[in-house]
Formats: structure tokens, sequence, C-alpha cells
DNA sequence: AACGAATATGCCGTCAAGCGAATATTCTGA
DNA sequence: TCAGAATATTCGCTTGACGGCATATTCGTT
């Protein structure tokens, strides 16, 4: 049954985490690995098993992986994602990511430096 | 994270089989494995899951086990819940399961003989 | 007390999930 | 074409999930 791998996305504390610094907006892989503070294989697998699932969109920019929720999410992604965002109240795991994606990202913004390839730089705006 | 837990109960295709029949009411766990079809330990595992995932709660009854789904769900269980409904038109086993339903409780009800003892005849109407 | 029905649990084997470490791949810039 | 950054994949390992089978437990009946 394709629910139960639709389901499997939720059943990872990493997984939940990435899903839940995405409500705020597209991310790319290595900003997501630094938010996370875990190894970037770890990274890279779950957000195959999050597209796998339904749960996730990725698009290539030249050497980047902008990641987002998906643009027409199924019913059941959808509802859940609203349940994640009433959890950020109940786990502070939740509320500390959005916090260092917050300062992660205000520090890119301010200062792109080699962390952000002058090609991509307008794509600053959309995935940070 | 408890959250994770509650999302495994919906990562197994049994544990979502017995909250399909349970959705239409309880049913003891013998009436559930009769209708799934599989072993009664297979059987008391999942529930004992669902139970631990606050997405079953069970009620004793001389040597019978009413299975129910809890009187006040969680937010999360009553979001999956509904999107388990939307769930019977595609996926051919739910409405299978319930079609075994209604032909096993009518045969409950016509004929209670041995499958029914005379003490709990009258909880019948509760569980089936 | 003894038996049977309903249910739960223990044991063991299998298999998939997840991880770390290393490596492969893809793309860009020099 | 070569180097380096970003990302994906492979390998070997450990752990946990699930199943089947046998058995324990609980409760009612005789």
């Amino acid at each position: 049954m394709q629910v139960i791998q639709a389901y499997q996305c939720f059943c990872d504390e990493t997984r939940l985490r990435i899903l839940n610094l995405l409500l705020e907006g597209p991310l790319c892989v290595c900003h997501l690995t630094a938010i996370l503070g875990v190894p970037q294989p770890k990274v890279s697998r779950h957000l195959k098993a999050l597209r796998d699932g339904g749960a996730l969109e990725t698009e290539r920019c030249y050497n980047w992986t902008i990641c987002r929720l998906p643009a027409t999410p199924s019913p059941l992604l959808e509802a859940n994602l609203k349940c994640l965002q009433d959890l950020r109240a109940e786990e502070r795991v939740f509320k500390a990511d959005l916090k260092t994606r917050k300062r992660t990202v205000a520090r890119i913004l301010k200062d792109p430096g080699d962390a952000l390839p002058a090609q991509i730089r307008s794509l600053a705006k959309d995935c940070c």
C-alpha cells in the first residue's frame, strides 16, 4: 500500500525535523545539513525517503539541490503538515531548529561569501 | 518523540485494516481475528501497538476484549482517521473487510450460538 | 477442580531501516 | 582539463519490526 510509504515519512525524527524546517520555505541540502547538524549522507538518504513518500520535491540548480514541500500536497500530507505545525509547541527540537534556521539564513543573506556561489545568489531569496 | 510512535500505527497494513474496521464501531478480538483472517497472536500484537500509540482503547468483559477507537482521540489521530475514511475508495482491502464485517456481524446476531456466551449476549449490540 | 474458549506473551528466525565511513557523481570555475 | 564544492550512493554493521509457533494466562462453565 502506498499510504504506508507516505506514513513512513513521519516515523523518523530527522525526517520530521526536515519537514518542520521546510514549512518555513525551501532550503538547499547543504543548509539543511548545517541546520540539523547531522552528517550529510544521512540527510541525503532521508530526503530520498521523503521524496519517495511524496512529501518532498527537489529541484537541481547548478550543483545545489533545492528542497521544498510539494506544490500540490496529497490530502494526507496536508493534514499531517498541519499537525506538525501544532507540534512545534510541544517539541523543543522543532522550535530550536527554527531558531537555528533563522540564524543560518540571516548569516547567509548578510555575507553570502563562499557559501553562496555568484550564479545562484539570486536564488537566495527563494531558498533561504 | 511520542508522535513517532503514533505514526507507527499507520505504517502497517494489518493495523490500518483494524482501524478501518473499528471506524464502523467496536469489535472484540476474536471477531477482528475472524474478519481479518490472520493468526490471532498477530492480531493481538498489533492491537498492543495501536494501544501504545494511543489509537485504541480496550475493555475487558469476562474473557472477551472489546476494542474501540479512543473516546477522545488526539488531533493527529482524528485527522488520520478521516484520511483513512477517504482511502476506502482506493484500497480494495478496506472495502472487502467492511463487507466481511457485515457478514460476520450478521451471522453472530442471527445465531449467537457458542460464538456468544450467554452473559455477554447483551453486549452484542455494543460490539458487533 | 478440570476443562475450554479468548487473549496475551515468549522465543526465535527473517528482513528492512538506519547509521557511519568511504567513495562516486555531478556541476562549476579556473 | 583539473580542482573543488555539493550531493548521492555503496558497504558493512547494528538494531528493531514483524511473523509463526508454542505456551502462558484469564475467565467462565461444568
